[in-house]
DNA sequence: CTGAAAGCGCTTACAG
DNA sequence: CTGAAAGCGCTTACAG
């Protein structure tokens, strides 16, 4: 059988309430009897029964970490940093994923009531539709991402300027005919499909919707399917804004399937800087941002909304910058109107085949 | 305040036992009883607390996760698996990362043991230096990946055979001088190593120590350092297996910055198959298997052992096959002997500018 | 500096 | 089909 801290106290001739003192320092304990203690502690394979003390003291020590779809290699980056970052404040990270939607972001929030976890850090998928409400009786929530809601703690980067900085840059390059990739109704997409409509609006390029398209999945595979039918469709743009690295590799992917060069032929970038990016052939220009000072703050707020469930509602922005690589070039020559296909100086041919 | 089973139990005019019946299923209930407490389980938004029926059951419904790095793409594809798989039995995941090598196992272990979590699923990284000993007292656990140890269940791939056919293949296509990248003194990497010097010895290739490349963190950056260095004061080798194929997107970088292309001049392979890989420009031939199958494979062992302890130990392989892509290809010429740099067809280039 | 007692909220024998 | 009581293992006022 396990044994207890009456064992323990048992054992070492002492009450409960002193070995108590020797686990948590809560009180001033002799060096005597804390040797005791931590005899008998050793000698009886002693653990704390993490449950009993959740049940007593109302914390638990864990966590939540809540995001739309781990697959991504953006998640399995952040998921390291909260891992690491709650670490470091003795904390633990349970992971869900709210892929199913606002059913599931709300059933998070029941289960960090029911108290198995302390707080939660959650990535809501929707705007409008978010489990966020002032009716309901909140447990501490860190928002991370899109999502301004002045009702919780919030820690994000400013999707919107970074994507318009990124699409300024193309423009600044020459480029006039840029698609978007990831345009579809989820939160990350809204708020950054603004940026790039404000670029292009200050530049003077009419936005067209045809060269909005969506990827209902994010992974790459689905992006280079999506993209890939509209390359076989339309005419090549001279640049595309994916909203992540992921959806940029399978991007690039289809522009090579297609026998176009990025970025001779066309331009691409990404948002994210995932650790793969930099290995992209070519490598991916990018949002980058730092991850795990994201990750730390984010547990730093939700720690203090744990200790002080009455402070002031925090928002704190995470700066971004562009990283640069090689998947974007100037133009040389500005054209005006769209290139079409058929002006495209070789022909489609399979760069994997390609022999030395 | 919260509402607990008492004050449901008063507003509904039953007892604590009946709502906890109600919640539960326990006993059958009478319909008009089952109506009263659910109404006032709703009136006092009553949400049960989980460390108190932790308490009482000796289960949470948690289990852990442990993989040695959070950041790859391979870890973050099973974590949605095992979180998923989870979800469908009612269990809830928490990661945890085993990077920092036995310590944090053995820590995993006692934290399992102090009950806020059911069970563990460990993926550990050296095989001499397990957590897993008999004289522990052994919480549920299923180890996943390389390490075999009779003294626990178990759930793997079989990676030897892998990576022995794998290399096969490369061999059949008529490569002989086959690098590995990745060969440290991981588990992973000793139980897949073997597999190719299983295949270069049926193929009477004599092994060369030059050609086992370490990269002492598998991200593909730092593959594509220490492969490009490589590249810088080696021949090149006709092709090379990588132990993942997060490692193999490196190499493929380095082998364009050498102006080298896959696979007309190197031909690549990687393991795991992640979603990425398909997009990988050329797409990757890899080792794939079922990830579904083997997390929900991992669960359904892990909840068999929670259930009953003293059941007979489990081993189960997932298999394996070979996704064959445009990465690997046929040499035309047989050549026997190492080839030079010095003699590719075409000089160092940028494949990243080429222009179309 | 230490001991005896109460209670966190739940579920389960034990009675009725 | 339901009620009253005990107890999971911990920590914290309350006394000494």
């Amino acid at each position: 059988m396990r044994a207890t801290v009456r064992d323990v106290a048992a054992r070492a001739g002492v009450s409960p309430k002193t070995v108590s003192n020797v686990l948590n320092g809560t009180f001033r304990v002799s060096p005597a009897t804390r040797q005791k203690v931590e005899e008998a502690v050793a000698a009886l394979d002693y653990v704390p029964n993490l449950s009993a003390r959740g049940l007593r003291n109302g914390r638990t020590g864990m966590i939540a970490v809540a995001l739309p779809d781990l697959r991504m290699s953006y998640s399995a980056e952040m998921c390291h940093h909260f891992v690491v970052a709650a670490g470091k404040r003795g904390l633990h990270v349970q992971i869900e994923e709210t892929a199913g939607g606002v059913d599931r972001e709300v059933e998070l929030m029941s289960r960090a009531r029911a108290q198995l976890i302390d707080g939660l850090i959650l990535n809501p998928v929707r705007l409008e539709t978010t489990a966020v409400q002032r009716a309901v009786a909140m447990p501490p929530v860190v928002l991370i991402g899109e999502v301004d809601q002045p009702i919780v703690d919030h820690v994000w980067i400013d999707n919107t300027a970074a994507v318009r900085e990124i699409t300024q840059l193309l423009i600044d390059e020459g480029h006039r005919r840029i698609a978007i990739v990831g345009a579809d109704n989820t939160a990350t997409a809204q708020v950054r499909l603004i940026g790039f409509h404000q670029a292009l609006e200050a530049a003077g390029i009419s936005a067209e919707a045809a060269l909005e398209i969506p990827s209902p999945d994010w992974h790459s595979t689905d992006a280079a399917r999506w993209f890939g039918e509209f390359l076989d469709t339309h005419d090549v743009p001279e640049a595309v804004v994916c909203m992540t690295d992921t959806l940029a590799m399978g991007v690039i992917s289809a522009l090579h399937d297609h026998g176009l060069s990025v970025p001779g032929d066309v331009s691409v970038v990404g948002y994210d800087n995932i650790t793969d990016s930099a290995t992209m052939v070519p490598a991916l220009t990018t949002i980058d941002f730092d991850k795990q000072k994201f990750a730390e703050t984010a547990i730093d707020v939700l720690a203090a909304r744990i200790a002080d469930p009455n402070r002031p509602i925090m928002s704190v922005t995470i700066p971004h910058r562009i990283m640069r690589r090689a998947s974007t070039r100037q133009r040389s020559t500005r054209k005006t109107g769209p290139r079409k296909t058929g002006t495209r100086k070789t022909g489609p041919r399979k760069p994997s085949t390609r022999k030395g």
